[in-house]
DNA sequence: CCTGAACATCGATGTGTGTCAATGTATTGT
DNA sequence: ACAATACATTGACACACATCGATGTTCAGG
């Protein structure tokens, strides 16, 4: 049985709770990583604070300011690390955010 | 030389309140980076954990397995971003960790 | 002074990654 | 069927960065 659920733990102070071992630093380094970019901080911001609560690919192309090759590659690296769920709906592309994931990661870097 | 010291909004809901400009986007993704390495983690973490609230940098190189010059680079990258404090005694570098750093990045974090 | 220790800096190197143009794929509309 | 749109994938490239060995710097003891 592979506890497949919480990458790390979901509570109370990692960071000064006990020193980290490596493997979980590095788990730990590839979530912070993910947010670590200016691009995908304007991404995850914009579906986040949109008012329906999700967003089409289409309307963030223009706001970020980069290519829609771009695009689609920060899109697809938020979702492959859960900051962001996709749902297709005809030819477009819906995002919606995913707290939970970004809470993990908060209390992930209690102190 | 180049690295500057990022003072970003210390309150409440940045990620989706609003969406991030550009400017504040590179801040954040910069604080982030600092943190999205193991090394830096883990290095973050052991202070933090200690006992008396400092660590030598003498007492981090080898559970760290990695080199001197590798250890002393990412501490200084610490401390430049303001998660870490080094004071100097005698041949030693003691450090300590700064948690308001911590929960300033925390904060900026939040859906 | 001189030596050894602790730490920082330098130079080099391999790896990772953000970016875009070009192309591919799926879906809608005529 | 054809064309256009929305999005993903590929290939290529420049740049950033983690790492180490070698060297420089500062400090305590003898």
């Amino acid at each position: 049985m592979t506890t497949k659920v919480t990458p790390f733990e979901g509570c109370c102070g990692s960071l000064a709770a006990d020193a980290l071992g490596e493997a979980d630093a590095v788990e730990l380094a590839d979530a912070l990583k993910v947010l670590a970019d200016p691009a995908r901080l304007r991404l995850l911001s914009m579906v986040a604070s949109s008012a329906t609560g999700e967003a089409c690919a289409c309307d963030l192309v223009e706001p970020l300011g980069r290519s829609q090759p771009t695009v689609s590659h920060h899109l697809s690296i938020l979702v492959d690390a859960g900051f962001l769920s996709r749902e297709k709906r005809g030819k477009w592309a819906w995002y919606r955010a995913v707290p939970e994931r970004l809470e993990m990661l908060r209390s992930a870097l209690q102190a």
